[in-house]
Parts: structure tokens; sequence; C-alpha cells
RNA sequence: GUGGACGUAGCUCAGCUGGUAGAGCUCCGGAUUGUGAUUCCGGCGGUCGCGGGUUCGAGCCCCGUCGUCCACCCCA
């Protein structure tokens, strides 16, 4: 093969497409109700905005982002997340400047990663940010929008809410050393990432899924011990307003994110659907993030969306997405009655029916076969007869209805009354 | 970055202990004159991922390489 595409970079043939895209809608569509609006960010940021934002420890800037010279010199990186850029575009506006922001944005992300199930090296997010509200309450909001969408999308009983409380900046800082004080004197039973985490990002060794690691962690102290009551509060209001709004969680202490900026809650929404990236929809509270990339301090939290992974769940556990389906081929059977076939295709379309308009020629058999290949509910079929005495000829190809020969414009009332 | 599995037609796959490739689907034509999806017949389509080695002979064995998948790591 001549070309291929590059390693992790997928094409999304026409099904998968079709899929991506509805989810895509229905989701845009809740955050429309939901009255968040919509924020068109560049692909690419000076690599600063990462490093800063998302924090210098983490993978994502220390190995996974894809950074390049640009041609004055400057480092910029393709942008591995949104969050950062968000809150960079925000500043940058004047958006945040004592004043509340809802605010979403889809598309493609970037990481260097090896791909496997559900992870790419390009990858779709949906991504979410409410700035300038501090309280419990948006937390709450947020998670009230996701589990609307995941209802909408039928996957809501595949998908399990983990939610969790880092604290503040303050209990998060005693709680870090609190557990290192812990950890320090069995660094020899960690595993090797646990002991080179220890030193550089301890609250992630809480997740680790080795064994040996695991069964040391039983004993660790626990982030609940170390929540001042401003935090226990937030928390615990989370936490009530989520019973209310009927939607049920667990609460996972173990869970942390790996990015920098989180404090207070972080979540996440999982399966098990779909192998070992569970992971379709996670987030949190951030608000020391807007002051680390330099603006006044602000309370913001969100979420991102893998849209991928949303979508194969959609798909594993068969939930009819309702995608758009042509209602008409219509096959012209010489060349000569094409511009006839194409005003006729025109009137249907402007009726809000989606016709397609036979093109190459061919006998009426095989166009014929490619009017059932392509889904169509009905043909149309112009011929001699049909073109020299102004009508069009309906065959419909799915249901049991006889065939009919009638004028053309009569053709957008009779398929009305048809309620096809 | 680490580990494991797998690369045969456009797609899904078969191919025995080594004897120079096969099926189904798709596509095209015919049985059918202006009527699809069913049936029957015929046809197109492959440097068996790539390079080297062993052998009289390699799709099959060995080495290397590239790619894909799955898992670890990490994450959406």
């Amino acid at each position: 093969m001549a070309f291929q595409s590059i390693r992790g970079m997928r094409d999304l043939l026409p099904a998968e497409a079709k899929r991506l895209r509805a989810v895509e809608e229905r989701v845009r569509a809740v955050l429309d109700v939901f009255g968040y609006e919509e924020i068109r960010l560049p692909l690419l940021e000076s690599t600063d905005v990462f490093s800063r934002g998302v924090g210098e420890s983490t993978d994502i800037v220390e190995k996974e982002m894809y950074t390049l010279e640009d041609r004055d010199g400057g480092s910029i990186a393709l942008r591995p997340e949104g969050t950062a850029s968000c809150v960079r575009a925000c500043l940058q506006h004047g958006l945040l400047y004592n004043q509340q922001q809802r605010l979403w944005y889809a598309g493609p992300m970037f990481r260097y990663e090896r791909p496997q199930k559900g992870r790419y090296r390009q990858f779709d997010q949906i991504g979410v940010e409410a700035f300038g509200m501090p309280g419990p309450d948006v937390d709450a909001e947020l998670l009230h929008l996701c589990h609307v969408a995941f209802e909408a999308l039928g996957v809501g009983s595949s998908l399990r809410l983990e939610i969790n409380t880092l604290g503040s900046a303050r209990d998060r800082a005693a709680y870090k050393a609190a557990l290192v004080a812990f950890l320090e004197p069995h660094r020899d039973a960690l595993d090797e990432d646990s002991r080179r985490r220890l030193d550089r990002n301890p609250l992630r060794i809480l997740d680790s899924k080795h064994p040996a690691t695991k069964a040391l962690l039983a004993d660790a102290p626990m982030i609940s011990a170390h929540l001042d009551n401003e935090s226990r509060a937030h928390f615990e209001g989370l936490k009530s307003l989520l019973s209310e709004l009927g939607i049920d969680f667990v609460v996972n202490p173990r869970l942390v994110r790996g990015l920098d900026y989180y404090t207070h809650t972080v979540f996440e929404w999982v399966t098990d659907a779909l192998g070992a990236q569970g992971a379709v929809c996670a987030g949190g509270r951030y608000d020391g993030l807007i002051e680390m990339l330099g603006g006044k301090p602000t309370p913001g939290a969100g979420f991102a969306i893998g849209v991928d992974r949303l979508a194969m769940l959609v798909d594993a556990v068969d939930a009819t997405v309702a995608n758009a389906k042509l209602d008409g081929y219509c096959v012209v059977l010489e060349e000569r009655f094409t511009a006839s076939a194409m005003q006729l295709a025109a009137e249907l379309r402007r009726a809000g029916r989606r016709v397609r308009v036979h093109m190459g020629g061919g006998k009426i058999k095989s166009q014929m076969k490619r009017a059932d290949a392509s889904g169509a509910q009905f043909a149309l079929i112009l011929g001699e007869d049909e073109v020299t005495s102004k009508q069009v000829t309906l065959k419909w190809l799915r249901a049991d209805l006889p065939q009919e020969t009638l004028p053309r414009e009569q053709l957008v009332a009779r398929l009305a009354r048809a309620g096809s």
C-alpha cells in the first residue's frame, strides 16, 4: 500500500461518522437547553499554555504532547486537552471579568500515546466549562447535564458515576504530605511507577492497579480526614443535590485525576463495556487554574466527554441512535433526462426529502440495484414515457405498496400522503 | 516506553506434518424486453505486509523490519 494514515490517526468511514455525529448532536442539544454557549478554539497554542495549565509533571506534558517549532522559532503544541485553551481564551477576551460563563467546545485533541481500543492519538472531545461559580450547585448542574445526555443516548444504565473530593489546595497539600509520610517507609514494597510518583505526584499512586501497591494502600490515610469544614460542606452539598436530582453515584476515595489543576470535586463516568478504557467522561473543579494562567482567582468547573468512547458505548449497548436515511433515489434511464431528474430532486429536497440522483448511466436493472443498496425508501424512475408525459414513476422499495406513475407536480403531495 | 497476539482478494476469513493460493460478501455481465432486495450461471480481483535466510521447493520454518490489535503505563 502506497500511503497509510499515521499511527493513531483514524479515518472515520461513513457508518462511524454517522454514529459520531448523532452522538454529538444529542449532546449539543442538551447543552443548548441547559443554556451553555459554544466557543471555538484553535488547535494550536503556545506550548506553555499547556505546560503551565495542565502541569509540568503530568504525563500529558512530559511525554504526550505534539510540540513543534513555529517558523519564528517559538514552541507551539497541538492541544492535548481543551480546558487550558479555554481559560486562555476567556482571559484574553475578558470573559471572566466579574462574570459567570457557561461554555462548551467540541473537536479533536492530540496526544502521543500508544493506541489501543478507545484510545487514539487524535480523538474527539466535547468539553464543558463553567466559570465564576464557587459552590457545589454548578458541580451538580454539570453532572445533571451529563446524566440527561447519557439517558438521551440510551447508555445511562451502562455508566456509573464515581465522585470524590480532593479538597482545597491547602487540604490537598496536607494530605499529600500525610500520604508521603505513610508510604515513604514502604518505598521498597511499591511498584516502580509508584516509586517514581512518590516524588513527583504522590496522589496518583492512589489509583494504581498494581496488586502489591493496592494492598499497601488499604491502610493508607484517607483524604476525608484532611478536609477543612468548607471542603467538607462543599462535598456534602454536592452529594445531597445529586440525590435530590435522582442521580446515582458512588464515592470512590481513590479517584484522583491526572491533571494538576483539580481541586474539590472530581468525577468520572465509567463503563466496563469498553475494555480497559472505561472512562467516557471525566472532570471536576479547578479553582486554582485561572490564577495559574495569569488571571485573577476565579472558580471553575468542567468536564470532557470522550466522543469516540461514547459512540463506541452507544454501539456496544446497541442503543438506537437515529441517523438520516435516504428517502428517494432517482433512476435516470437516458443521459438526456439528467437535468430533468436534477430538477425533480430539487423539488423534493425543497420539501425536506433526502434524494440522491443516479449518476453514470447504466441499465435500469443496475440503477435499481443501486437504489436498493442506497437504503432509499422509494425509487423514482424517469424514462422516455415519463418525461414526454411530464410524469414520474414511483416505486416503493421497502413497503408493500403498488408502483404508480403520476404527474410530477403531484409527487410531493403523494409522498406526504404516504406518510413516508 | 514495556509485554503479548496477529498481518493471505476491497471486506470477513480458510489454507493439514513445507509441494508455487481458495470460499463467502462486494462489484460487473447474463438467465429477464423499462424494475431492486430472493434464485441460478459466468467474470473481475492476490509480488500471501516488506527484506533476508534455511530448503530441490516457503503463505507455512528461522531472523529482521514495518503495521494492526489487546493489555500495562496514562487518560476522554
